[in-house]
Parts: structure tokens; C-alpha cells; sequence
DNA sequence: AGCACA
């Protein structure tokens, strides 16, 4: 029984997170160390005497909940391994989306049953309000999924692989980028390969955080940064 | 262990 019997969702749920890391803190990790998997919607984290510890990252595609359900199952964050499912029910965001979300008033859990069903057999009039969000700029999934000859993206690392750089891109510029990054260890570039770079970082969650803010960043209008994991 | 969105 690995996940359970739980049916693929969109939103994931992890828990087993280190409930001494702020939420908001939490919230900006995790969205910087999945959004690797695709666009996030939404990432949710409650410090309620309930709920502290959990949390649930809610993507555009349910195969991108997929990937990260098996890549990211165990891994360390903060010093504990995440344990990550598939969540048991539809996250808000994702029904608004749709356009079939209802905002929930008082209930029990009971209720709540009757209502969902009451809702399926509603016929669907429900107008999908302007088209909302969608607001996050261009990230790491655009460059993947765009990609034929894209494969299976490398498990986490501390150290990133960065290419499409400039053919006259040198250590000292990469460095004033990647530096304000916490964490931030060294550049290597290879001379032999001009347009790569390896950027090494103290560990995974730091070199996730860089390369979300630095996805796509570019150094000339042709030349936007593809940032993943280096492989291992 | 624990499944919410206010």
C-alpha cells in the first residue's frame, strides 16, 4: 500500500512536513520545488493544530501530480521526508477553474456528500466567469513540455544544469545571478561546451528555489535560460 | 497520523 487506494487527483497532498518552517516560508518552497513538474495553481498550508505539517500543491494537470507523486516521494525537505498522495477531493481553485465551484457554507461532512451529488445531477448552467488567472509568468514546465526530445525530468539535486545560455556567457555572469540565490555554492562552465553551465547550490530545496526564480530568465531577448536538475 | 481552500 504505497498511496493508498486514493484515485489520481490534480492536487497533491504531502504530509510528514517540518511543521517548524513558517507557512509562508513553507508555501514559497514548495511551490519553487514542484512547480518543476508543471504550472501550480494553487498551494495550500494550514498551521492549525489539525492541519500543521500538511499540505496540498494543486496543478494545471493531473499528470503533472503524477510525476510528482513518484519523483518527489520521500524526499527530503527540511530535514524530513515528504510522504506524498494524491488528495482525496477536488481543490477549490481547480472548481473554480471549471467553473463549478460552490462555495461551501456551513456543513458537516454528511451534508457535504448530498451536496456533491446534488451537484452532478444539477444540470451544468453554470457560467464560466471571465477568464480568470493564469497569472504566474512562463516556467520550467514551458520549456519541458515543449520539448520533443524532452525526457523524464532528473530527481532533484543540488547542482543545476543550465543551458541556452549565450555563447559569450562567463562564470562571473552566471555568478551575479545565481548569488543572490541563499545557498548559492559555485559556477562551472565548460569551455569546451559554450552555452552550459553547472551551478551548484548547498542542497536541493535552495537549488529549486533559484531555479524557479530564474527559469527562463534572459540574458539576451533569444536566449532564455533552461534550467533543470543536473543528473546525478 | 492528520485531507483544505474562510
Amino acid at each position: 500500500m504505497l498511496t493508498g487506494d486514493i484515485p489520481p487527483n490534480q492536487t497533491i497532498y504531502i504530509k510528514n512536513l517540518n511543521e517548524k518552517i513558517k507557512k509562508e516560508e513553507l508555501k514559497r518552497s514548495l511551490y519553487a520545488l514542484f512547480s518543476q513538474y508543471g504550472r501550480i495553481l494553487d498551494v495550500v498550508a494550514l498551521k492549525t493544530p489539525k492541519l500543521r505539517g500538511q499540505a496540498w500543491v494543486a496543478f494545471s494537470e493531473v499528470t503533472a501530480a503524477s510525476n510528482a507523486v513518484r519523483q518527489m516521494q520521500n524526499f527530503p525537505f527540511y530535514d524530513k521526508p515528504m510522504r506524498i498522495q494524491y488528495a482525496k477531493t477536488k481543490s477549490d481553485c481547480v472548481a473554480k477553474a471549471e467553473g463549478s465551484y460552490v462555495p461551501r457554507e456551513k456543513k458537516k461532512k454528511q451534508e457535504e456528500k448530498a451536496e456533491r451529488k446534488r451537484r452532478t445531477e444539477e444540470t451544468q448552467q453554470s457560467t464560466v466567469p471571465n477568464g480568470t488567472s493564469a497569472q504566474n509568468g512562463a516556467t520550467a514546465a514551458s520549456f519541458r513540455h515543449g520539448n520533443s526530445s524532452s525526457q523524464e525530468a532528473s530527481a532533484p539535486n543540488n547542482i543545476l544544469f543550465i543551458e541556452n545560455l549565450p555563447l559569450e556567457t562567463n562564470s562571473m555572469m552566471l555568478e551575479l545571478l545565481f548569488r543572490q540565490y541563499p545557498g548559492f555554492k559555485e559556477v562551472r562552465i565548460i569551455e569546451a561546451k559554450p552555452g552550459i553551465a553547472f551551478v551548484e547550490f548547498e542542497d536541493d530545496v535552495q537549488s529549486s528555489m533559484a531555479m524557479q526564480a530564474l527559469q527562463g530568465f534572459k540574458i539576451t531577448p533569444q536566449n532564455p535560460m533552461a534550467i533543470t536538475f543536473a543528473k546525478k
